[in-house]
DNA sequence: TTGTAAGCGTTATCAA
DNA sequence: TTGATAACGCTTACAA
């Protein structure tokens, strides 16, 4: 009310209400042992003066502090957003919040982020790991911090996680292109050093192999996730006469890259998919708004999200729950991006 | 190391030094005043225990969390997306760490966030509000709270923040249209309770005004700003015959309106540009993308991130600087949706 | 039904 | 240069 008012604390409304600070502790709290009328006037009071808890202190004390770490590694891959946006909603609907960092696919800053959390106190983690075998996962383990691990996961026994399977995935992709009589395949997978570029390229031979197709290496290439990057190494590559360029169709890891695909294509006076067909992987936001609009392999983001944050908070609530593994499926959206050949 | 071990504490980390343990605070806080040598040792020690600063506890005795609150008013529009990543990479920078909510556009959550804010003891919020007139600013003021509002901005004196002049965005988009032979242009403004609903308005009126273009009303649209929503009514809109189809160019608050109108268009079997020119708002990261490429009115997201941070972090540290309001400039972004006629 | 008091893990003041 | 101690604002046994 006064306007120079100091942060009001339990103490303040004691004095007021002519009560012990303990009994306004837990009449606040809304602990049946305190008579009802002296809850109800001891909430009043705390409600005229505009009272709100110190978390700070009330975490200290019960060792829980209702927020929960998210940790990407990558918050620039628009991927993510709709995997934060379930995250969040799901973790305010049931009383938690978040706090947010980015690893920017560095070890270093992963294992800050880490400590970050620790320090901080949040009672779990949501993680996805700049890389499945890195030291930073011995950090989350010996301090027992509650995580459930998205997107890329550490080969561990007993971990909670929850992940799509990016085999299937272009496993899917392939026979789809098969059927459409696509052969020569140019598959761009992402940066070698990750597990998940490697699972697409086994699905991918997989698929090849079922139908008897032969599987060509040349037509393999690892290359960053990026737009920028595809884009340049496509034309490039066209550039030098590779004979890349025979191949009918491009199955991306990524959205992102399908999108360079088109920017390649673009450049060079290609279309699409007159010239080349092009699927993508993880039907992010604005594939289906491409010209044409883009045929991916649609990666659960928002299931992602949700089914990681009940995971989590079962385990910090030990609500009863044998599950602590959650293998995605992804699957095929047909669009405007793949042409039938003969 | 041990395996059962409990979370360390400086009181540990005395016991094994064999000093008290508010010499290892100091230590640990490289107090110059704490002899170099046992300095040194009780950071080693600490290193072994795999100690980490216990946030809590030290924010509670301090005051400072170096957390900020970031509140949203609505996370679901990707509009939001670059701004949260340039303020999560200088809160980073600067020490700081991101909690981050979403007030799904309804009051009572952003009260609720607010109060969270307030509760978890952050130094600082960075917030879109749901209204510019809701009573939640009440609540930031009365408690002194170090905020930057950002994209809706209260009419109130003294307050600091980062905004984009709406109304130079659609004053420009209107100018370029005309100058591109469109006097026709169909306006697709957001709610009608929005400011910036208003002030788009309002740039656009003043264009034309300026090249004696007659303001016709019932060219002038408030509608919900989603894909959806504007393709249904645009559809709606052409299958009742009105003779807003007779509108040669189309100018949208958001490239997510501008991305609606494309689907009618398709639906409804016209063209882009040749039946019909588009123009946006924003330049989200996927209007570059579209089929054709969305000419549109670029908002600068990133340097609203990276600014609202300064700003807020200055005021929180009481850093020099005057400067408390920022009006950031649009600036248009030829692209391929805008044709020209005469 | 209410009050006392200890404790959460730090920081910071003051004394030794 | 180091140590004792109070304090931050709350929760929670336990006592009254």
């Amino acid at each position: 009310m006064s306007s120079i008012k100091k942060k009001v604390t339990i103490k303040q409304i004691a004095e007021i209400a002519g009560v012990s600070f303990s009994t306004v502790a837990k009449a606040l709290n809304d602990n049946k042992l305190v008579n009802i009328e002296t809850r109800k006037r001891n909430i009043k009071i705390a409600e005229e003066l505009g009272y709100y808890p110190n978390l700070l202190a009330a975490s200290l004390r019960k060792k829980s502090t209702k927020t929960i770490g998210v940790i990407l590694n990558d918050l620039t891959n628009p991927y993510y957003y709709e995997t934060i946006q379930e995250i969040e909603y799901f973790l305010s609907s049931r009383g938690y919040t978040m706090i947010l960092v980015d690893s920017n696919l560095n070890l270093d800053t992963e294992n800050k982020n880490i400590i970050t959390m620790l320090s901080k106190g949040v009672d779990g983690i949501i993680i996805s790991l700049v890389s499945s075998e890195s030291k930073n996962i011995n950090i989350i383990i010996e301090n027992k911090l509650k995580t459930v691990f998205i997107d890329v996961i550490p080969d561990i026994e007993n971990i909670c996680y929850v992940y799509v399977k990016h085999k299937l995935a272009s496993f899917i992709a392939t026979e789809y292109l098969i059927d459409n009589g696509h052969k020569n395949i140019l598959l761009l997978s992402g940066p070698i050093q990750l597990t998940a570029s490697n699972e697409f390229i086994k699905g991918h031979s997989k698929a090849l192999r079922k139908h008897g197709i032969k599987i060509n290496k040349s037509l393999i290439l690892n290359n960053d996730i990026s737009i920028d990057s595809t884009s340049k190494k496509l034309i490039d590559l066209y550039k030098d006469g590779s004979k890349i360029i025979r191949c009918t169709a491009i199955l991306c890891i990524s959205d992102l890259v399908a999108m360079g695909a088109y920017e390649a294509m673009k450049e060079l006076g290609f279309s699409i998919p007159e010239d080349y067909s092009v699927v993508g992987y993880d039907n992010i936001f604005s594939s289906a708004y491409l010209g044409p609009p883009l045929t991916t392999i649609h990666s659960p983001k928002k299931r992602v999200g949700k089914i990681s944050v009940n995971l989590l908070i079962n385990q910090i609530e030990n609500i009863e729950s044998s599950e602590r593994k959650k293998d995605l499926e992804p699957r095929l959206v047909e669009r405007g991006s793949v042409r039938k050949i003969n």
